[in-house]
RNA sequence: GGGGGAUUAGCUCAGUUGGAUAGAGCGUUGGUCUCCGGAACCAAAGGCCGUGGGUUCGAAUCCCGCAUCCCCCA
């Protein structure tokens, strides 16, 4: 409705041009607004305000210039009427409004089929998901719900880094404490870098348990290759990363691709990248015999090496590759989640895009702010190496899967959030996701008492839903409504939050609507139009309230179970 | 020292390209109900939108300085 509004303002505009009223290279604009008091309307627009300023006429002969030109469609607008200093306020017919709920659970197509590689998580293999990565995860599983739903050609993918400095410690942490588990070591030698956490203990117990296991653990770590291609590396990657991807299933989050590291420097992805930069001059190679990336020119200062002295390629190096890949794959446009930590990293990936041929501004980051993990008020320490944290998977069996998605995703990305798992657990009862769970439960039992007493949910009509007369009823059905345009920005905005904190909204109405009427105007009475439209409104809410709920991911039961009384007598 | 984010009610947070009298949840206080599911609802109190300037008809929103907190880099 809101779009409808805006684009016909959009083509009064236009035909203010063609008159020559309004000069062809003024930019005016004024966005389509609800106002707050409902004596203003519906929608209003500050419009004749711009026009005024623009043009030094008063806005009043402004808002008579776009009314005179506007052609709405017959029987959508009530009134129009012009606000001082300068609002056009639209109120529309009750009519157009129930019209339009026939429309509540249809998206728009903002998407255009765009190709998009959304790509989340990627944490290194080296130990569980913390519930930072937890954060970055449900924001990018809603993300792409959000944008699948509304025309995106959006791929999933997880990188994995299974190359470098730090799987060859994760190995070498695997083998010290597999010789632990044989008797072979008492601990000691432990590498002072190592993954001390406890689930290197249970992988190792598990693997020296195995013939080729123990036989790995009895030889010395060099003889295995002391790389991070070697068989205790492999061993461990393989199983934490079976770990990572049992709790990501357990959030609801699947991937459609998991991307290795290895295979772009098997073959020859990242050699083919530096050729090519060492060709047209964005690299070059230092006296020492280094590859470094020519950063003058760039908002980024400092030359950065992408293949050391001794030939061993960077991250950095493995990462434009993995980038340059990406596009050559097809995608038009690429999402990245990061921990706000990755911050200093964007300007040199965006460089080396640049350098490579390709659009840097078609590679977007949504940096995530970290998540303070608290107890009680107290600090909870997140460190792998420490092996003193609180898992994803510890948090998920918790406070449950739902409870959790919901909690994530109802705070903006780009600030900080402070998680209390005492609070989160104690509320879960008041968790705002239950709120909105029963809701949706509540309209699903009303709609069960229908069927059971012989009443099915109408069909739309033109005249169905003339008995809807009380205010709230008019106020639910501009929620309704206003629906798709709330999915169509957040998918296009990347920001999901914006559907949970409507669907509280929504249900906020819904739960006052019910319980102020539940003596004197209920949904199912001896009115049968006043019941069909009642129903129909309510089965309105209750599709909406499902969509929403899983384009977050988060189940929206017809039932839910009472929590039992703790006050037994 | 450089860069990024944050600062809105007692607490946790929304606020859609600058718009009309600033929004919710929790908490507090006081109310509602012989029910289509009380995990509900209604009402009240509570704000110099960190601070100082600037831009204009108009600023929580845009620009600059400062303060505090978090993160990255050196």
């Amino acid at each position: 409705m809101e779009h409808r509004v805006d684009a016909l303002l959009k083509r009064a505009l236009e035909r203010l041009r063609d008159r020559g009223t309004l000069p062809p290279d003024l930019e005016v604009t004024g966005p389509v607004e609800r106002p707050r008091r409902e004596e203003f309307g519906d929608f209003g627009t500050a419009l004749p305000l711009a026009m005024a300023k623009a043009l030094r006429m008063p806005p009043a002969r402004c808002a008579a210039m776009i009314q005179e030109v506007l052609d709405p469609p017959e029987g959508l607008f009530q009134e129009i009427t012009f606000a001082p200093p300068g609002y056009l306020n639209f109120r529309v017919r009750p009519e157009a409004w129930w019209a339009a709920l026939q429309e509540a659970t249809t998206l728009p197509r903002v998407g255009g089929r765009e190709r998009v590689l959304l790509e989340f998580v990627s944490a290194n293999p080296t130990g569980p998901l913390h519930v930072g990565h937890g954060r970055g995860a449900v924001l990018g599983d809603a993300l792409a719900r959000l944008m699948r739903a509304t025309d995106y050609a959006v791929e999933t993918e997880y990188y994995v880094n299974d190359v470098g400095n730090q799987m060859a410690m994760l190995g070498l942490s695997l083998h010290a404490r597999g010789r632990e588990a044989l008797g072979l070591s008492d601990g000691s030698d432990f590498p002072e870098n190592g993954y001390r956490g406890q689930y290197i203990r249970e992988i190792a117990a598990r693997w020296v348990a195995t013939p080729d296991g123990e036989a790995a653990c009895r030889r010395p770590y060099e003889d295995l290759g002391p790389r991070d291609d070697n068989v205790a590396t492999t061993v461990a990657s393989r199983e934490l990363l079976g770990w990572i991807r049992r709790t990501l299933e357990d959030a609801r989050i699947t991937f459609d691709h998991w991307f290795h590291e290895r295979p772009l420097h098997r073959d020859g992805e990242v050699q083919r990248m530096l050729d090519l930069l060492l060709q047209n001059g964005r690299a070059f190679r230092d006296e020492s015999g280094a590859i470094l990336f020519r950063m003058e020119g760039t908002e980024d200062s400092e030359d950065r090496v992408l293949v050391r002295g001794n030939g061993m390629p960077t991250y950095f190096a493995a990462d434009v590759a993995y980038h340059h890949h990406k596009f050559r794959r097809g995608f038009q446009r690429l999402i990245n989640i990061w921990g706000a930590d990755h911050h200093g990293y964007i300007p040199r990936v965006r460089a080396s895009l640049e350098a490579l041929g390709h659009d840097p501004d078609a590679l977007q980051v949504l940096l995530v702010q970290m998540v303070t993990l608290t107890r009680g008020g107290v600090a909870v320490p997140m460190g792998k190496r420490s092996g003193e944290f609180v898992t994803l998977q510890d948090v998920l069996d918790e406070v449950g899967t739902d409870a959790v998605r919901f909690l994530f995703l109802l705070r903006r990305p780009d600030a900080q959030m402070e998680f209390d798992l005492d609070l989160a657990r104690s509320q879960s009862l008041e968790n705002p996701v239950y709120y909105v769970q029963y809701g949706h439960a509540r309209v699903a039992s009303i709609v069960r008492k229908a069927a059971a007493a012989g009443i099915a949910v109408p069909p739309w009509s033109p005249d169905l839903l003339q008995a809807l007369a009380l205010p709230e009823e008019a106020a639910l059905t501009r929620d309704l409504v206003r629906w798709p345009d709330v999915v169509g920005s957040a998918a296009r905005r990347c920001e999901p939050h914006h559907v949970a904190f409507y669907l509280l909204d929504l249900v906020k109405a819904f739960h006052g609507y019910y319980t102020r009427y539940r003596h004197t105007e209920k949904v199912l009475s001896a009115d049968r139009q006043k019941t069909a439209a009642r129903l129909y409104l309510v089965s309105r809410i209750r599709d909406v309230l499902h969509q929403g709920l899983s384009l977050l991911g988060v189940h929206a039961p017809d039932e839910m179970r009472l929590p039992e009384d703790d006050e037994t007598p």
